[in-house]
DNA sequence: ATGCTATGGTTACAAATGTAACCCGAGCGG
DNA sequence: CCGCTCGGGTTACATTTGTAACCATAGCAT
């Protein structure tokens, strides 16, 4: 997905239902779109069949039509297998040998993995 | 980096130098691209200066002008600020919710990060 | 009633990306 | 010597993405 229409679902995950207007407003403010940009957008969202939409009494209300998580994890595969041959380990360890990692993030992983391994 | 620059990268960061025709054979085997294309997209990379150039004999030899570590960190670091807020804890979060993560991976993961306390 | 604003629709246009043809010169294989 | 392949340059064209203007209508506010 572009990164654009990311932006715009992003907000809409967050606040859906919400109607042209609003989102164009909230756009403007984010990123200096004007509305004509963001209707165009949503336009193409439509198309590709992301947004789902529901006639309101004044305007029409958009909703994601799949929600965030789907669209993260599979972002998150094509990116994985993209760059780490689909290996997050590979990856974990690149971020690790570029010292790219804090020391609180690692903490912060191993926490989780602990988490993990509790319910089993 | 586009895709199918980043094609070309990964033989380079394998094996550079290489000539223009043994890109363009290994990429016509490995995605169906005519030489056309292939040397379309040197020529693009190497004006944004993804590429060094050397003059051989019969001739040019073509390097990556960094190495793979570099690109990945930085497209490694644009993906996780896009997706997740710039945190490689939330991504693994994630993964982990979704159970999209074999015990296998998990296991490698701490492995990972066990080897990393011990140097510290 | 009348203009302003929100809605929705259509069209535009540049840059990036994917994919490729065409052209020319040089050297290799016969 | 002569064609074929290789290397290099230039041009082309469709699709996707980023960004936006233009147009028409319907209701709200004065």
């Amino acid at each position: 997905m572009p990164n654009s229409e990311w932006l715009i679902m992003e907000h809409l995950w967050d606040k859906a239902p919400m109607t042209v207007t609003q989102i164009a407003k909230t756009m403007e403010e984010e990123t200096g779109w004007t509305k004509s940009t963001t209707k165009t957008l949503i336009a193409r969202m439509g198309a590709k069949g992301y947004l789902r939409v529901e006639e309101g009494d004044r305007a029409r209300e958009y909703y994601p039509a799949f929600p965030r998580s789907e669209a993260v994890l599979a972002e998150t595969q094509s990116f994985l297998g993209r760059l780490y041959n689909g290996s997050l380990g590979m990856m974990v360890n690149t971020l690790v040998d570029q010292k790219s990692l804090s020391r609180q993030e690692i903490k912060e992983l191993r926490a989780i993995l602990d988490k993990m391994g509790e319910v089993k």
